[in-house]
DNA sequence: GTCCTCCTGGCAGTTAATGCCAAGTAGGCG
DNA sequence: CGCCTACTTGGCATTAACTGCCAGGAGGAC
């Protein structure tokens, strides 16, 4: 039940998500408009700022979702796996639940090429950090002479992210040409020492 | 000569940044607006607008001068030092050119405390990134079977950064009680295992 | 049909930020 | 000292992202 409203508006956003993207393709993020996007969609301006709390939630927006995806399929590994193959085997699902590669490829850019939407994306993802630090903890073994774990969890995470990022815009630099997974293992092993 | 112009300058400067430090601390950053802070300090608001181009600057201001200051230290390392050691040399510089503890634990909680901030400081994070990669890829040895030294620069960087970041959070969380550069060598340690 | 609920759109207002122009001030020069 | 130039300052208008408020319209239960 209540299925027109919901329906509709998954309509409605989707439309709008189409929208901006294009014209954030056509013209630049910084020279689009909320006005023309709202005009352009269809929609009253009132209306998209009810769908989208924010402009940046435009392109990052269902960032949330791939956090929320990303913990759960960290914590569902089995428990004997290390934290960096977890964090590992969290991010391969959520590259593979991304969108079609050239959304991905577009939006990547996108982000990377605009300052204020690169710093919110970022921002986003500190949350999912966070939210991932105490699952992390929880995998790891307190071996002696170590640093605290919540200082270790911490510095795992930020870490596997940074790499994670650093991957993404080496893959869009590239236009997608190479492997975004191959990419991520090449940044750890050079971290690592060849992990 | 043209002393005068600047020496003011100096001093508007330093009036503007102690009131606006003042009114976040006591009222929150959003809570503040420019034209108060203007007030406060006895200039015009468009004046205000010329000494920091945005609001944000007048918290993240100073950072581009700790960046430069960072490329600096770095780049004047010894050429056979590893460029691990070379990006600690650099962040250990830049700690002690900060400010006064107390000033630098106010600030920290107030960008931590705050996500556009936290936004804006990480933006200017990543044009710092993007300075070094070139000087640490000229310092790293080109070994066999090694990903690209571009991707391998990229991601000691970021992963270098990543760790800074974790270690200001948690001294910052702390009250300041713990030492910072101890902090980055743990995070950096949980890392690269018993680095 | 009636009522209730939720969504939508318009309108006004706030805040950060930018461009423009007139007025003021420092400093060099006769 | 008086003048001219260079540069700064402040007020005004404007834009763009948001937010609150309120009237009106479209589902859905009875």
């Amino acid at each position: 039940m209540t299925t027109l409203w919901e329906r509709s508006r998954q309509v409605a956003v989707q439309a709008i998500l189409d929208t901006a993207v294009r014209l954030f393709a056509e013209q630049g993020y910084e020279q689009t408009t909320i006005a023309q996007i709202a005009r352009e969609a269809g929609i009253s301006q009132r209306s998209l700022f009810r769908y989208f709390g924010t402009k940046e939630d435009l392109v990052c927006g269902d960032q949330e979702a791939l956090g929320n995806l990303l913990k759960r399929t960290v914590e569902q590994q089995p428990a004997e796996m290390s934290a960096w193959d977890a964090l590992r085997a969290g991010f391969e699902v959520v590259l593979t639940a991304n969108h079609t590669p050239e959304r991905a490829l577009e939006l990547s850019r996108l982000i990377f090429d605009t300052p204020s939407l690169r710093a919110r994306y970022i921002e986003k993802r500190l949350s999912w950090q966070a939210e991932l630090v105490p699952v992390i903890r929880a995998r790891l073994g307190n071996g002696p002479g170590r640093p605290a774990p919540d200082t270790q969890a911490r510095a795992i995470v930020a870490t596997v992210f940074a790499c994670a990022d650093t991957a993404t815009e080496l893959w869009a630099g590239h236009d997608g040409r190479l492997d975004l997974a191959d990419l991520y293992d090449q940044c750890l092993g050079a971290v690592r020492g060849q992990g």
